[in-house]
DNA sequence: CGGATTTGACCCGCGC
DNA sequence: GCGCGGGTCAAATCCG
């Protein structure tokens, strides 16, 4: 079952660290229902401090268009809808559901302009795309970067 | 049946 | 503390 994923990430000390956590939450939580909120609180906050240190990776664009799931060639999983404050139209959280790989990203609608899908990703890739599709490489030559890649390293 | 979505509850940080 | 805003969980549900 994948609801607690082992976390695998290319080779680097402190992810090791988060990974061997991650991976006694998994086994652990199928077998003491008592901990489990523990474990979960456990869980967030080393998927914080994992955030913390890897969120790295920010990198935001928009785009006209009116569809908001662009197909980038990556595999997405929705996980939340929520709407925001000041915008009639809700943002949708997406993870990337390659195993091991928690890269995420945000669409949402202009708030101004719903003719603009904003499309934010956090973080990067631990594997390369599956599928190659060209409606992303002419996207990719036509959105507007008003917000590019900066690193959060201490 | 297995993976993706839906959706309200839950959680957490922050300002008051 | 408390409420609010935003991010995430997870059970139910959908769908191939």
């Amino acid at each position: 079952m994948a609801k607690h994923e082992l976390v695998l990430f290319p080779s680097s000390s402190t992810s090791s660290y988060a990974s061997e956590i991650d991976f006694k939450v998994a086994q652990s939580s199928k077998v003491h229902f008592k901990t489990e909120g523990f474990l979960r609180t456990q869980k967030k906050k080393i998927a914080r401090q994992k955030g913390r240190k890897m969120e790295q990776h920010r990198y935001v664009f928009e785009t006209w268009s009116q569809i908001d799931i662009l197909d980038d060639g990556y595999k997405w999983r929705k996980y939340g809808e929520k709407r925001v404050k000041n915008n009639k139209f809700s943002r949708s959280y997406y993870r990337c559901s390659y195993q091991g790989c928690n890269v995420k990203k945000q669409i949402q609608r202009h708030s101004k302009d719903e003719q603009i899908v904003v499309t934010t990703y956090d973080g990067m890739h631990t594997h390369p795309v599956e599928k190659f599709t060209e409606s992303f490489e002419q996207i990719l030559r036509n959105f507007n970067i008003y917000n590019n890649f900066y690193n959060v390293q201490r």
